[in-house]
DNA sequence: CCAAAACATTAACTTTTTGTAATGAAGCTA
DNA sequence: TAGCTTCATTACAAAAAGTTAATGTTTTGG
């Protein structure tokens, strides 16, 4: 399990990335929010666990940013603040637990799972695809690139549906043609190409990064790797 | 939200259910283990409030249970034993959260939020939409009328999901401006009335029950009643 | 029961989307 | 590096979808 650990104190963030290590996770630490918050939209992750009180951003707003931008991660605050209206607070904010701090570790780690197990359950059904900042939303459809909106045709977007369904794995033209077209024969003509072409123009061009490769001899690939 | 409460001792219960019914929520109680079982089962709810301690079935074996049958509806786990591994033994068992006796409300209500606000994001997100015989598929973008398949254009696509999330509703030709071509104007055209004759020829003829309605001088519905 | 209003249908027209074919660029191999 | 193959781009043509407008039908109130 991948986890972020925001926390200002380092004695603690070590002792937990430590702790969660040895459990068998993936540890990233942000020792201050800025950092944090820019890891949490960023990165992909299972579980945040955030301090209340940190250098430049507070942990609240952390939460408030990353839930405004539609990130749904399970957010486990910790903090020394424990009356019962500081909870409250901390949970309205969009947190989804909260630990006060000393915590046995034990107990951060039950919470950890039960959150994470919550989570599975929920996300099963895939309404959104994501290729690094390209985003698809299949329910909507709508896609979206670093903020801005793309339209496209109902080919183009059925194209790049399957290209992000098969994000990491080249895509044969067959596959295309038999899975897009629904044509069971070669249609000997270069219709791929042009939809790649003007997908390409869509979704890549304007872009740093391409995401759209081409696997020379194969196919295509929708790629987030470098 | 629908919540069921298993608590034995009545004035708690009947404290927590006056509290939650205030809040606007529909609240079951069950004063032991059985019966808060067999509702659990048997009904749908959107928390479950569950003390440890009942009689006949313990708080811990409802939930170990419950999770067994594949339900996992959100659970918060009430307890007076507030031991760091009563903790963790609650939460390993199937809880999402723990909250420890005495407790303050605005608290109890702080994470009831909470967890339902997790469980909505992947759970509710509707991808089908029913209406009578006739069924819509969101993600796949297919139409269905009692096994037959029906092709539509986008815009009737459009049209019917429209109408069909407001299932029981008059739909008025403003909203569907609105809502389907994104006009903020009247066009002075009879372009509604033509995709609706399109759609009426796709979904109702050759059907027994007619679903799309006319409701004369205010716009249509879709209506699976009678 | 008649006429006005509201709605339905049809066909022609416009725009958008998709596909074809020609041309050009980039890789690969000998 | 020449020549072949594979891929990319462009302009154009065809098809599909969406819109308008004219005409037909139903409903409702006097």
């Amino acid at each position: 399990m991948r986890i972020l650990v925001i926390e200002d104190d380092k004695d603690v963030s070590d002792y937990i990335a430590k702790g969660l290590t040895e459990a068998g996770h993936v540890i990233d630490q942000a020792f201050e929010g800025k950092e944090g918050l820019f890891l949490a939209t960023t990165e992909q992750y299972d579980v945040l666990l955030v301090d209340r009180m940190l250098p430049f951003i507070d942990g609240l707003t952390i939460i408030k940013t990353i839930r405004a931008s539609e990130i749904n991660t399970p957010v486990l605050i910790l903090s020394a603040l424990g009356d019962v209206d500081d909870r409250v607070l901390g949970l309205k904010s969009g947190g989804d637990d909260y630990l006060v701090k000393p915590f046995a570790f034990v107990e951060l780690q039950a919470r950890i799972d039960a959150l994470s197990r919550r989570n599975e359950k929920g996300l099963n059904e895939e309404t959104h695809l994501v290729a690094g900042d390209l985003k698809l939303d299949l329910l909507a459809r709508k896609v979206s690139r670093d903020q801005q909106t793309i339209t496209l045709q109902s080919r183009e977007f059925r194209l790049l549906e399957y290209l992000m369904k098969h994000k990491g794995q080249v895509v044969t033209r067959t596959m295309l043609l038999e899975n897009v077209w629904d044509y069971r024969f070669d249609p000997q003509t270069n219709v791929i190409d042009v939809h790649i072409s003007r997908l390409r123009n869509k979704i890549d061009k304007n872009f740093q990064q391409p995401l759209l490769k081409t696997i020379r001899g194969s196919g295509y690939m929708i790629d987030d790797e470098i």
